[in-house]
DNA sequence: CAGCATCCTCTTTGATACTG
DNA sequence: CAGTATCAAAGAGGATGCTG
């Protein structure tokens, strides 16, 4: 267990080095809610994350552990731990940030589309997006 | 065919429609190259990205095109098309940007934590790497 | 509630071969 | 060279049940 997407950090491209840790279905995603909440239970997550499902919330929380990203932290409550962002994790910040930017600028030119009715697929609609502009975290 | 990892795009987390786009095995590797190098290709990308195999990365620019964020373009010689970024797919600049940014620091990192013979396996390494800078494209 | 284990299914992906 | 088709192997992921 715990192999993982193999990217090849050394040769050359930086985008690997970077997916080597991020590229979990759901790992920016919660990487995403800790940076907006900084402290979640598990059951805070799996209410944000309805599309993942137990299982593969805690597959992805323990990677994320492992790689030193977040940290499972006791509380009084018995088994009941917060995860929190470490350090390192904090580090990816930007890289978070700007995906959330994009997909919020991307949802509300689609969104825009949506309203005109654009049946055509999807075809032609985006090309006109403008560039995302503003920081949300 | 055609179908992909279904992130929700319209509840909340905007980080689930950039994935949307981008979550592809290869997607954001290849946008990387596009970002540095403009045009490529297919036999350009296939020598660049050396663990993708020519099957898949047939299926990662056929779905970032049908995305719009790529266009395929004809060239006087046959059978041998470039491939370059669409005004929409430039829009996904800061977001690659941001990834080539953290993984270069990573690697920095990694590579020096390597160098001083860090055995234990990558316990603690990364949890002093300092926040990334430099910007890359 | 958190999270691990098992089973079982569907999807992804590499290897190989074939076409324009 | 670019792209598609087929096949088999590997991996991802849901459902369920069990434990502390």
């Amino acid at each position: 267990m715990m192999k993982r997407h193999i990217y090849d950090c050394q040769a050359g491209c930086p985008v690997e080095s970077t997916l080597q840790i991020i590229a979990g279905k759901w790992k920016s995603v919660i990487l995403y809610h800790l940076f907006v909440d900084h402290n979640c239970h598990f059951s805070d997550l799996e209410r944000k994350i309805k599309d993942c499902s137990h299982r593969m919330l805690a597959i992805q929380l323990a990677e994320l552990e492992h790689d030193q990203v977040i940290a499972k932290i006791p509380t009084n409550t018995a088994n009941r731990p917060i995860y929190v962002l470490t350090e390192f994790g904090k580090t990816l910040k930007p890289v978070i940030t700007a995906m959330a930017t994009w997909g919020d600028y991307y949802n509300a030119h689609m969104t825009k589309e949506a309203q005109q009715l654009d049946t055509n697929e999807d075809k032609k609609s985006k090309l006109d997006m403008p560039l995302p502009k503003p920081n949300l975290l």
